[in-house]
DNA sequence: ATGAAAGCGCTAACAT
DNA sequence: ATGTTAGCGCTTTCAT
């Protein structure tokens, strides 16, 4: 330990002590006055506020985690921040995060559990007071375990976790795609897809257990409307896996042959535009050719032509409301786990018709 | 101090004494098998992995980077993370860092150097090996300078800032500036405008300093463009304060009246969404009453009717550039700081074309 | 109100 | 190869 407190530029660090030095006074008091607790005189305080100022002091956080075990700080773990919605989530968690004095450390999963088991790991060693994840799995919930087994608490949102007991924030997906797909049973179309990037090992059949919550009641309210509508083998129109596909890939596979679909309901607002390009690719008119809903009401839907007809989710308050329940945590609230549903509300443009040749 | 180590439910921390006790072995053995550093026979780290496993234990990264010095942690601020342009530079430089062994601390200045100073603040706090910044200002640099000072390197990204002598990486904008205004300017156009969020005391004169670099060099690009199509007053074509004012309202404000432009650059995409709004409400049609042009390829402007022309930023690019040469300095490159400054490109599309009523 | 000293969990000399 | 010990910068008893 040559250098312990070193900088990169060979420059050591002003400590507390150092400032007590120059203060005439002894670490502690200059610690108290520092760290605005304890009792200082008046008089005291001045001098070590003002020869810490001129010394240049920089409290140590962590140092400071060391002792008191908190680091007023929150983690975060989300799909890829790049996508607009955990952007908006992220941001709303980090208002009230801020609001509250707590700062936010944000890591990307990618969707993908090893990665984010170990952006977990690195979470939970930088000892977060608590952890707000979107977990990339609903169903394989170790990584999960392994937080409230850390003994640290955590918050779930967008998605809920099979079999673990804590705060959860999502909106409702199942009556929101209900209400979305009726748009399109109701206007009398009987070929219609559902299209999700979701990884899934097996076409989807009704047993199939998708891995993500928020995907799986989605999927559900689309199959009930469906149903409802009379419509035979309702899973058969479920489609998974597009990431690997493509998404323009598979729209435009189910927008060609004998048995093209004459609707498509995108499980949100990336796919949306990648159904969209297809569309235009392929030469076909929305909503003449092809009727198009998705979830998420993204800048583009609203300036598109025709302007895209969506399920709003109140996307900020996700992140702020799972914010909010996982500080109230961290302060130490024992109450027994809550899950709150936020409602989605629909947004219609103009992408939605009755098909060209019913059927 | 009754409970240091105490998380939120009482929990007390597995430690490497814990681990050492429970393999029979002293601490610095445990450590040294734990950290994967010093000489340790096979038998005796499998017998110190075996029970730090079965206690739980989990590193304490805190305690690490007391006792080291280094965080292998990197720091980010930016304006906002809903933007995308940020988004992106930040998912740039997110995976050059992951793949370098760093982490990542976000936070947002919200373009303001107040906010900004606190962020920065924090993240010295919390002992960051170096910090990545967008900064709200390129002529108040006190933030900036305030890293410096502390030692720790400092790499600028999208903005460079007046005599701070620290890497930069920012894309070309006062040529890219200069080839966008002068598609407008080629087809005719004489009644132009270029907007800006950018908070600006007064209007904009010529001797003013715009506080943001890639913004100011914009208005140079935009000012050289005018210049060489023979437009007089060219300063009083460029519009700041457009936040404060509102998009919407200021680009219906200059698409009104007898002396209404009849072409627009917008600093952003985010501002071209709100005028492609105003100009929609208007009852405007681009390209025929109105040419927009914009900076930034975002994603609804090729899905908008018509295409927005745009020159595109490698953002991802400028994020991970600015990741990597961070990284090199915190290993300790001492090389004078270099600036790289990054290409843009143009994509046409179908949002320009000449006046409807010359001049 | 102030000071002395111990301790947070870890690493790094320095022995052995 | 392993153990002993000091120390990173801070907070917190416990005295005074």
């Amino acid at each position: 330990m040559s250098e312990p407190a070193a900088t990169g530029n060979g420059r050591r660090e002003v400590t507390v002590s150092d400032v007590a030095v120059a203060a005439g006074v002894s670490k502690a008091t200059a610690a108290r006055a520092l760290g605005d607790y304890g009792a200082v005189s008046d008089a005291v305080r001045d001098r070590v506020l003002g020869a810490a100022d001129r010394l240049g002091y920089r409290p140590n956080a962590l140092a400071r985690t060391m002792s008191t075990g908190r680091s007023n700080t929150l983690g975060i773990v989300v799909g890829d921040i790049e996508n607009p919605f955990f952007a908006q989530a992220t941001r709303g968690a980090a208002d009230v995060a801020a609001a509250a004095g707590f700062d936010l450390i944000l890591s990307n999963s990618d969707e993908d559990l090893e990665t984010e088991a170990k952006a977990i790991g690195v979470q939970l060693a930088k000892r977060v007071d608590g952890l707000l994840v979107a977990s990339a799995s609903s169903v394989e919930t170790e990584n999960l375990r392994s937080v409230v087994d850390a003994g640290r608490p955590l918050v779930l949102f967008d998605r809920t976790a099979q079999g673990v007991e804590v705060d959860s924030v999502i909106a409702a997906n199942r009556s929101g795609a209900r209400e979305l797909t009726s748009l399109l049973v109701d206007a009398g179309h009987r070929r219609v897809a559902f299209i999700s990037t979701m990884t899934h090992p097996t076409d989807f059949d009704r047993s199939a257990v998708v891995a993500t919550s928020s995907v799986a009641e989605r999927i559900e309210g689309f199959l009930d409307a469906l149903t409802a509508g009379g419509i035979e083998h309702p899973e058969r129109h479920v489609h998974l896996n597009a990431r690997r596909e493509g998404v323009e890939r598979m729209a435009t596979r189910l927008l060609t042959g004998p048995e093209a679909v004459t609707a498509i309901v995108a499980s949100d607002s990336l796919i949306a535009l990648g159904v969209f390009r297809a569309a235009r690719e392929l030469g076909l008119q929305i909503p003449r050719d092809l009727s198009l809903v998705a979830f998420d009401d993204a800048d583009w839907t609203g300036v598109a032509t025709p302007g895209i007809t969506v399920m709003a989710q109140p996307i900020h308050e996700i992140g702020a409301e799972a914010a909010e329940l996982l500080i109230r945590r961290v302060r130490g609230d024992g109450r027994p786990p809550v899950t709150r549903v936020l409602k989605q509300h629909l947004v219609e443009r103009q992408s939605v018709a009755p098909p060209a040749s019913p059927g």
